[in-house]
RNA sequence: GCCGGUGUGGUGGAAUGGUAGACACAGGAGACUUAAAAUCUCCCGGUAGCAAUACCGUACCGGUUCGAGUCCGGUCACCGGCACCA
C-alpha cells in the first residue's frame, strides 16, 4: 500500500484551515500559550530549509500544547522593510511595494505548504500602512519622552559621490564606486536612548528565561563597568579634563593623559596650544580612517604631543604631558584617558614610542618589558599605599578621593544610543517636521500614518539624503504648531524598527484604534517561548526589549518584560558544511524537498538532522531515512489488530516512549524525541502486530512532527475526530520500567560479564547472582573482595585485590 | 587580547559520574525480482584470531573516583560573540 503524499498533504491542509484549528481565541477560558518564531524578512530568494528548522521547533511544542489543552497563539508575519528589496527595486523598477507583495505571497505559500500550524487570521506585514501608523506612534511617543533625540555623529562620506556610505562599502578608506578617498564627517542624526535603559535590560534578565549564552551575549554587548570619573586640571586654565577609569588605584602612576583627536577641548583652546597645526595635520590624518580601521589593534600607536598644554596629576600635583590620539575614542567614557604606562598595555606601547615615564605602582609584573595589569601590592602611592586588594577595597579607596574632591564613582557602558535613521526609501517615514520657527515638531497623532509617497525613483539623493527630498510636495508642508512653512523629515526609520514590537500585534492584528487592546495584551501577556536565530540576540532583543521597557513605563503594556523564555536554534549549513548562500550555490529550496518526498519527511529530518541548537550539514541521503520512517508508519495499517490497551509485549515501551517524547519535546531534544518513535515502531515491527490502541497513541506522538501521514491513518483507522484536537497521550511511571534488565558485571571497573536480574533486585541478591557468572568467578578466583557495589539497574561492581 | 562553546565510528549524532557509539545515513553480504528500484534479513570503532574471546579506543597530558566521554587542572584545535571600552 504506497502512501500517495502529495494529495494527502494537500487535503490536510484544506482540512485543518476550513475547520479554523489553528485559531488562536482571544480570552478563551483555556490556560494560554503564546509561542513566537521570529518572523522572516520575505526576500526575492524565497525560503530556505533553515526557515524550515527555524519554526518546526515551536511548530512541535505549539501542536503538542494544543493536545494537553492550550489555548495556543502561534502566529507568523513579515518583516518587509529593509535594503534587498529596494536595491531590487533600484535594479529592476518594480515599485518595492509590489516586490515585497510578490515575496510574501512566494513565502506564504512555501510556509503552507509545509503545514505549520499558525494562525493565518493573523498575519502582519511591517510595511502595510495599518502597522506601521503604530511604529510611528510608538516613535512619536519615544519622542515625547525625550528618547529620540538628534545629535551629530561621524559617518563614512564620499566628497566625489556625495554619498554617506557604509563600513562595508568603503573599506580601505576607499569608496567601493569611485575608489576616491573617504572622509569622516560630521552629519546630524537621529537617535534613541537606548543607554538610559541600560540598567533596566541588565537587570531583567534576572526575570527571564533566556538560554545562558543569550544571556551572556546581551550582557557583553550592554557591557557595564565601574569605575570613577576623576578631574584633572589644565595648567594655567580653569579647565578641567575629566575622565573615566576603572583602575582608579592606579593614580599614582599616571604619567600623561590621551584625549581623542575628535576632543572638543582642543578647538577651544587652539591659541594656547602651541602646535595647533600638527594637531590639525593629525586631525585630517584620523579623518580619513574608517571607523573600521581605526579599530585595527595590530597598528603602531600614533598621536601628538600638545605644547603648551599640560595636565595636573590631581592626586601629588605634578605636571603631566597631553597627547592625543586615535587609541582614545571619543564614543566611550569621555573621550580622554588618564595613561598608567605601567598597568595597562596601550599606554605602555605608547609610552615606549613618545619616551614617556613609566612608574610601577602594583607590584608583580616586570614593567621593563610590558604592562602589569594584575593584582598585587601597592607602591609609590602615598595616601592610597594601604590598599592592597583592589577588588574589595576600591569602594574605600573612592570614598578617600571622593573626600579629596579628586574623583568620584561612576559607570560606563559599551552600548551606545542607537542610531535611528537610515536615507533610503523603504522604511517607515520618521514623522517630524522640520519648522524654521518652532524647530522639530511631531506630527499630530491623528495625521498617522503619515504615509511613505509613491516615488518612481529610490535612488538615494546626493550629499547623503533620502529619496524622499527629491519629492518637493512632501517635503514641503506647514508646520502643526504655528501653521507656517516647514519642511518634512525625509530620512526613514531603521529596519530594526517594525521588528521591535511586532509581537504585540499579533495579540491584535487590525486594531485601529490602538496598536493593541488593552484586554487582550492582558489575557495573552508575555510571549511564553521565544525562539530564534543567535544572530539577533543582541541587536534585535536588546531593541525589542528596550521599547517593550518603555511602553511598559508609559502604561501601554502589562508586562516589563516582553519574552518569557528564549532558545535559538542551529544553522542548517549546505551538504559541502559551508553556510549556505545562493553565492555558494548550496542553498536547499524546502518547496524541492516537499515535491519528492512530502512534507512529513522535511519537518522530520530538520528536526532528526542533530543537535537543534547546533549547527549541522544537509545531507540528502539522510533525508531518505526520515523518508523510509514516514512509509513504515504508513504501513503500520498492515499489522494492525483489533483490541483496546497496550500489549502485554509492549506497554513498557509505549509509557517509556510517552514520557521520552513528551519530555524532550520540552528541551529542545526533538533529534532524540523521533529517536525515540524510530526505536519503537521497530519495536512494533519485531512483535509482529499492534493494536488500535497502541496505534493511535503512537500516531499522536508522531503527529507534531509529521501531522499530514498521522491524520490520515486516524481517519483511514475510523479512530475519529482531528487528531489536531486530539489529546497528548500520558503515561504512568510505575509501568516504565520493565519486569527484568540486563545490567553488567565489573571486576575493579571493568566489565566482564552481562547479567539478567529482577528490576527490584537487592544489593545482595545481585552480588551473589553476578558471583555465579563462570567469568566473574574467574576474575575474583583466589583474590580477597575488598567492596561489592550494586548500582541500580545498571551494574555490579567486585572490588578485588 | 577578553568572554563563551565544542572536540565521540566512514558520516549526522546518542549516552542523570555507572554496559560508549542509541537512532539514522553510507558501506558490505544475502532474500525477493527476468532486471532495476522499493522492501526485508544479517554484518558494520580498531588490532589479533576460523571462532569463542582478548587488548585498545570519546583531541592530547595529568588528577579525583570502586568506576570518567561526563568532574578537576593543564595543552592543542576549531566555532561563536565582543574588541585600542580606558
Amino acid at each position: 500500500m504506497n502512501y500517495d503524499f502529495k494529495n494527502t498533504e494537500l487535503k490536510w491542509q484544506q482540512k485543518w484551515e476550513d475547520a479554523g484549528v489553528f485559531h488562536a481565541v482571544d480570552g478563551s477560558e483555556k490556560k494560554k500559550f503564546y509561542a513566537l518564531v521570529e518572523f522572516p524578512y520575505p526576500s526575492g530568494a524565497g525560503m530556505h530549509v533553515g526557515h524550515i528548522k527555524a519554526y518546526s521547533g515551536l511548530e512541535v511544542v505549539s501542536r503538542k500544547r494544543r493536545m494537553e489543552g492550550y489555548n495556543v497563539l502561534f502566529p507568523i508575519g513579515f518583516d518587509a522593510y529593509g535594503l534587498p528589496t529596494e536595491n531590487y527595486a533600484i535594479k529592476t523598477g518594480i515599485h518595492p511595494r509590489k516586490v515585497t507583495d510578490m515575496n510574501i505571497e512566494k513565502f506564504s505559500s512555501q510556509l503552507k505548504r509545509v503545514g505549520f500550524s499558525f494562525d493565518w487570521n493573523r498575519v502582519i506585514d511591517t510595511t502595510e500602512e495599518g502597522y506601521y501608523k503604530w511604529t510611528q506612534w510608538i516613535f512619536l511617543k519615544m519622542f515625547e519622552n525625550g528618547l529620540a533625540f538628534r545629535d551629530k555623529t561621524l559617518v563614512n562620506y564620499c566628497p566625489s559621490c556625495k554619498v554617506v556610505l557604509s563600513n562595508e562599502d568603503s573599506q580601505g578608506g576607499k569608496c567601493d564606486i569611485c575608489h576616491s578617498d573617504i572622509v569622516q564627517k560630521s552629519k546630524d542624526v537621529w537617535y534613541l536612548r537606548i543607554t538610559k535603559y541600560a540598567d533596566k535590560l541588565l537587570e531583567g534578565l534576572d526575570t527571564v528565561d533566556y538560554l545562558p549564552n543569550v544571556r551572556l551575549q546581551q550582557e557583553n554587548w550592554i557591557g557595564k563597568s565601574t569605575g570613577a570619573f576623576v578631574n584633572f586640571s589644565v595648567k594655567d586654565t580653569d579647565e578641567t579634563l575629566r575622565i573615566y577609569t576603572t583602575r582608579p588605584d592606579t593614580l599614582f602612576g599616571v604619567t600623561f593623559m590621551v584625549m581623542a583627536p575628535e576632543h572638543p577641548m582642543l578647538d577651544k583652546y587652539k591659541e594656547k596650544i602651541a602646535n595647533f597645526a600638527e594637531v590639525e595635520a593629525y586631525r585630517t590624518e584620523c579623518a580619513k580612517k574608517t571607523e573600521f580601521e581605526r579599530t585595527q589593534l595590530v597598528k603602531e600607536k600614533t598621536g601628538v604631543k600638545l605644547s603648551g598644554f599640560s595636565a595636573i596629576n590631581p592626586v601629588n600635583g605634578k605636571e603631566i604631558p597631553i597627547f592625543i590620539s586615535d587609541y582614545v575614542m571619543m564614543g566611550y567614557g569621555t573621550g580622554a584617558i588618564m595613561a598608567v604606562p605601567a598597568h595597562d598595555q596601550r599606554d605602555f606601547e605608547f609610552a615606549t614610542k613618545f619616551g614617556v615615564d613609566i612608574i610601577e605602582v602594583i607590584k608583580g609584573g616586570d614593567i621593563s618589558k610590558e604592562a602589569y595589569a594584575g593584582d598585587g601590592e601597592m607602591v609609590n602611592s602615598d595616601f592610597l599605599n594601604g590598599f592592597t586588594d583592589k577588588k574589595s577595597s576600591i569602594a574605600k579607596m573612592l570614598e578617600v578621593l571622593e573626600a579629596k574632591g579628586i574623583g568620584e564613582a561612576g559607570v560606563q557602558y559599551k552600548m551606545k544610543d542607537w542610531a535611528f535613521n537610515r536615507q533610503r526609501y523603504w522604511g517607515e517615514p520618521i514623522p517630524i517636521v522640520h519648522c524654521e520657527k518652532c524647530g522639530m515638531v511631531a506630527v499630530p497623532y491623528e495625521e498617522l500614518p503619515l504615509r511613505l509617497p509613491t516615488v518612481e525613483n529610490f535612488e538615494p539623493g546626493t550629499d547623503g539624503e533620502s529619496p524622499l527630498a527629491k519629492i518637493e510636495e512632501y517635503v514641503n508642508c506647514t508646520c502643526p504648531k504655528c501653521g507656517g512653512k516647514a519642511k518634512r523629515e525625509t530620512d526613514t526609520m531603521p529596519q530594526w524598527a517594525g521588528s521591535s514590537w511586532y509581537f504585540l500585534r499579533y495579540i491584535d492584528p487590525k486594531n485601529d484604534k490602538c496598536f493593541a487592546d488593552k484586554d487582550k495584551l492582558a489575557y495573552w501577556g508575555q510571549v511564553d517561548w521565544y525562539n530564534g536565530g543567535m544572530e539577533h540576540v543582541t541587536r534585535h532583543m536588546i531593541y525589542s526589549r528596550f521599547w517593550h521597557k518603555f511602553l511598559y513605563d508609559l502604561g501601554e503594556v502589562p508586562f516589563d518584560e516582553p519574552y518569557a523564555k528564549r532558545t535559538a536554534q542551529g544553522l542548517i549549513l549546505g551538504p559541502d558544511g559551508d553556510k549556505m548562500s545562493k553565492s555558494k550555490g548550496n542553498v536547499v529550496d524546502p518547496n524541492d524537498v516537499v515535491d519528492i518526498y512530502g512534507a512529513d519527511v522535511l519537518r522530520s529530518y530538520v528536526l532528526f538532522m542533530g543537535d537543534y541548537e547546533k549547527a549541522a550539514p544537509w545531507s540528502q541521503n539522510s533525508l531518505k531515512g526520515c523518508k523510509r520512517f514516514i512509509d513504515r508508519v504508513w504501513n503500520l495499517q498492515e499489522i494492525v489488530t483489533e483490541g483496546d490497551g497496550y500489549s502485554k509485549k509492549l506497554e513498557t515501551s509505549f509509557h517509556k516512549t510517552i514520557k521520552k517524547v513528551s519530555e524532550d519535546i520540552e528541551n529542545l531534544k526533538y533529534n532524540t524525541a523521533i529517536a525515540a518513535l524510530m526505536t519503537l515502531i521497530n519495536e512494533i515491527y519485531d512483535a509482529g502486530s499492534v493494536t488500535k490502541a497502541e496505534l493511535k497513541t503512537f500516531i499522536t506522538l508522531l503527529n507534531p512532527f509529521a501531522p499530514h501521514v498521522t491524520e490520515e491513518i486516524n481517519e483511514a483507522q475510523g479512530f475519529g475526530g482531528m487528531l489536531a484536537n486530539g489529546e497528548w497521550p500520558t503515561f504512568d511511571e510505575a509501568k516504565c520500567v520493565d519486569d527484568e534488565i540486563e545490567i553488567a558485571v565489573q571486576v575493579n571497573g571493568k566489565i566482564k560479564a552481562r547479567i539478567m536480574v529482577a528490576t527490584e533486585i537487592s544489593q545482595e541478591d545481585a552480588v551473589a547472582k553476578a558471583k555465579e557468572n563462570e567469568d566473574v568467578k574467574a576474575a575474583i578466583d583466589g583474590k580477597a573482595v575488598i567492596k561489592e557495589l550494586y548500582v541500580k539497574g545498571r551494574l555490579v561492581n567486585i572490588v578485588v585485590k
